[in-house]
DNA sequence: CAACTTCTGGCAACCGGTTGTCCCCCGCCG
DNA sequence: CGGCGGGGGACAACCGGTTGCCAGAAGTTG
């Protein structure tokens, strides 16, 4: 007679294919057949199988299934930090494509810095079948060597050799700078962010060429903290220009940039116009609401994680980057160059 | 001679212990516990394996390790909606002590859906070594289920029987009502986010015991969606309201409702005072800035996830759930009653 | 009716670690 | 010099599935 426990807390050890076949009389083999390869088995024994793991409560453990098969169902989601909204978005696009697909989505939040993202990308790639990478902080050739191992995707960054989803940055930013010349804007200031930020060297030579081309006058500032206090620095720094219309590397900072004029006394527009990047909800609550340039952070989050799905499954990848198109919303925080009373 | 490919992709097996142990000399198991049990091999053995182990790149396979101890190193998070930045600070919190303790976080974004929770905690339970729920959406018996099957922790929720982090909300929402009592306002409202929301239920039951306790009128609204949007809605069934002190579920709402009242044609807070709960970014720049009952959601999360892991680890929890300060931020939307003109 | 398929279940090896157990060898002690 | 103790390495079983191969049964064909 066994020891007759009270409550037993989570002492059963669960179900597994054997305690299955000894139920249905029948060998492991065809239990495990009978999930993972129906057809194979003969239907009436199939029945008999499910009935007897329905019985006792069997569920396939996924750590046996991911060892023999080679395959973890699993995808690791790296994001430079989570507290920004660009991420949060762009990881539940990716999670809910993976979830889609029956794949669970590891992530790891690399706070911005190029040696922790490597040093975890290193740590969890054996667990998973694949990697995608938002806004990556590392080198190319870091990039590459991860790609080396595992299959990847990298969101944000054009990249050679590796598998990316970029936003038209090209475009967006032109659209922003012909916004700001057509209302009469002639001298620019683009804000920039980290250097290590791919968007933001690709915005920067996008604004540069836009100017140029529409014969503005477009300086740079910065790197800042890709950050609401960032920009509100920025602001500051901003002080003495002559510019009036600003353009900005994220959403983030562009809010921070509009509250440190309006701290330092400028009005926005009316003074100063500024233009974002990233159409997040702050954005459209801030008071003037911002202009920005719109990119469909879920939906390139979903397809950078289907494109690896793809890539894990045995596709190869066409050389070029998934190119998704960015658009410019016009809101409050942008308008018509004021009247010179200097 | 074997085939002699060009580059070869992600062609070579990953080497595991066999390889090491082939090239030093020694016996498998020797190499295993020269990772696991350092000690237990002699240490000039242990330095052969070691150089061996790194000569040929050898790393330890995660999965095959999680099958033979039964420890994956993963937990589960479970968030109503990852666009909501309240979860994306719980995340946050919970990766980085995830990540310092060697455990990896397994995220899935429930939709702020019962049946969509249920399921997916039964899908990645057996995966993973412990649960975090952070503001679940199913009911006490279904959370219940999870916790026998596996170590969980709850978070903004309090539940008998299971591990619980909450903000003291009891406490908080008094120093709001206190906070509009003091400024002179008799008519309060409580703006409800989602029934099966846990702190909904305990801020508004704190909502109306304050006022009663300090003899103001106390009703409630809703329930409305626990965003933006929902408490823009809000604000408009709030029109006719004779209310000038609101308490609103959460940020979002709150926001929502400031700028409703605004399109509304009201002023905030000259006209109506409005104090929301949690500290995010956006009620701070919002203008006017949200008053708001603020707690430390970084480290909620973080503690939830230590306390998960101390769980795994075979402590046994008190039945007291870990209650964390909730202090009130006064900023611009909450001020003295108007003067009644009608 | 023999030869050949097709269907279907069982056996056993395998994925890559971990760990209980055995045993050899060495040193130490009486 | 014999016996004892313990350090340390090897063997093999095990975690829980998957799958190649085999063989018996049933069905097909000439």
């Amino acid at each position: 007679m066994e020891a007759e426990g009270g409550s037993e807390p989570r002492a059963t050890r669960a179900p597994t294919i054997y305690d299955v076949a000894q139920a249905a009389g029948v060998a492991a083999s065809t239990v495990s057949r009978t999930f993972a390869r129906p057809g194979r088995v003969n239907s009436q024994t199939a029945e008999r199988v499910r009935a007897a793991a329905a019985a006792i409560g069997y569920r396939a453990n996924p750590v046996a299934q991911a060892l023999s098969t080679a395959r973890s169902r699993m995808i690791a989601v790296l994001v430079s930090d989570l507290a920004n909204p660009i991420y949060a978005e762009l990881l539940r696009g990716a999670q809910v494509a993976a979830s889609a697909a029956g794949y669970g989505v590891l992530v790891e939040d690399t706070r911005e810095d190029a040696a922790i993202e490597r040093e975890t990308a290193e740590r969890i790639l054996p667990m998973v079948e694949g990697v995608l990478l938002a806004s990556s902080r590392m080198s190319d050739a870091a990039i590459r060597g991860v790609a080396k191992q595992r299959p990847a995707v990298v969101i944000n960054r054009g990249l050679a050799d590796v598998p990316c989803v970029v936003a038209d940055e090209q475009r967006g930013t032109r659209r922003a700078v012909e916004h700001l010349g057509e209302a009469g804007h002639r001298d620019l200031v683009y804000v920039a962010g980290p250097d290590a930020s791919w968007p933001n060297g690709a915005r920067w030579r996008a604004f540069s060429d836009a100017c140029h081309e529409l014969d503005l006058t477009g300086r740079r500032i910065g790197p800042f903290e890709p950050t609401f206090a960032g920009g509100f620095e920025a602001a500051l720094a901003l002080g003495g220009s002559r510019a009036s219309g600003v353009l900005v590397f994220n959403a983030l900072m562009a809010v921070g940039v509009i509250r440190g004029l309006q701290q330092a006394g400028l009005r926005v527009p009316e003074d100063v116009s500024v233009v974002g990047f990233d159409d997040v909800l702050i954005g459209q609550i801030v008071s003037p609401a911002l202009t920005t340039v719109s990119t469909p952070l879920q939906a390139m989050g979903a397809t950078g994680l289907r494109n690896l799905l793809a890539l894990v499954n045995g596709a190869r990848s066409r050389g070029e980057p998934v190119v998704v198109p960015a658009r410019l919303v016009v809101r409050e925080s942008s308008g018509a160059v004021p009247a010179r009373t200097g």
